[in-house]
DNA sequence: ACTTTTCTAGAACTTTATTCTAGTTTTGAT
DNA sequence: ATCAAAACTAGAATAAAGTTCTAGAAAAGT
């Protein structure tokens, strides 16, 4: 792509770096994929990558940050605009599964767990989860307050929502279930308010 | 360890590669660990290991099927003895929630899911898998038959059991929530006894 | 115009995993 | 008891992969 400015270039060179990485870390997982392959598929030079990536980890850190807040935005685009708090419940659920069977390549990688974030990524990772669960706490306090919810510790919310779909997706996205997370979005999105609405 | 039949000194030095190994791994990742580190934890020549386990790899998969198998064995010894679905359900979500937490290098490392299983560690999964399926099958059964339990897709009732404690418990894991699993044990097993009732 | 920064390139280097050769101990067969 | 085969240990040698380095081109800033 001789025309166009360089910032474009870049953008693009990085973004094929970012999508063959994917593909091959989803693939064969991050060990087992090695710099010279995503090199080829690139389309891009050693020297480049780690300008811009500084090491393979670097490449992983890109994606799972990018991942996570495309993921965090998206699941609150779908909470917010419930007001009462079974649609909200059943709303998240449904978009994990929809998110999952649309996506399944990011969301493979997302949920393996196989990235070890450096502690500068860590970091950023906790601000983008802080700003994500202040968020969560402004919709479920007064929901809990209202007694449409049970009472618990705020840790558990989550897990208790998210946590079987999760669980479902990683089962189906490591080929071990035939049906897709979209299939059984309503029972899953029918327990998960089972397990926290007051009763 | 001279005075010792062979067969002894080597079982002990491949349970020494494997607790070195199980630590390693769950302080920095399976990738970030370096054999030369596990060798020199173990006390085992680089000859040993390779003869032993093959590779890196073959470390890992050993780790992780033997996990698997106690992992299978214990939750199953926990939840046959139960024969209502209530305390048979909740059995499942006390014992995941102690496990994890007396064992939590374990558990990270068969939650952290970073290993990537060969072809035949694969298959040798699935059979286990398989087994661990027709014992849970077995108890379930009878409890949809009986209207104790929502009949739902056979897949999905491990999920919706474990799925919230599992996530909860990655969370636990990795410092993110300070509370073990064991101090919220109760509210897991009530939520998950909650998705799977009949109502 | 020229200085600085960003970016690209690929050869050189370093690190790490794995293989290989050689030798020792044990087991099993005759 | 003797021999042959198999299992095991050891560490040097090798291969494979990740990363750094040097050099130079393109763009941005002054």
């Amino acid at each position: 792509m001789p025309d166009m400015s360089r910032q474009n270039r870049t953008s693009e060179l990085k973004s094929r770096v970012l999508s063959a990485a994917l593909a091959r870390f989803t693939e064969s997982g991050i060990a087992r994929t090695n710099v010279g392959d995503i090199l080829k598929d690139a389309d891009c030079s050693v020297g480049s990558l780690y300008h811009h990536f500084g090491n393979k980890e670097g490449i992983a850190e890109a994606l799972f940050i990018g991942g996570l807040q495309q993921f965090n935005q998206n699941l609150l685009d779908a909470l917010l605009s419930h007001r009462k708090a079974e649609p909200g419940v059943k709303a998240i659920v449904t978009w994990l599964c929809q998110w999952v069977t649309e996506q399944p390549q990011l969301a493979a990688y997302m949920l393996s767990r196989e990235i070890k974030l450096s502690e500068e990524a860590k970091q950023e990772m906790r601000e983008i989860d802080q700003s994500f669960r202040e968020s969560l706490t402004a919709w479920f306090a007064p929901r809990i307050e209202s007694g449409e919810l049970k009472n618990l510790h705020f840790n558990v919310y989550v897990p208790l929502i998210s946590g079987a779909t999760l669980e479902y997706s990683r089962m189906w996205l490591s080929g071990r279930y035939s049906r897709s997370p979209a299939t059984v979005s309503d029972v899953m999105a029918e327990a998960a308010w089972q397990s926290v609405r007051e009763s």
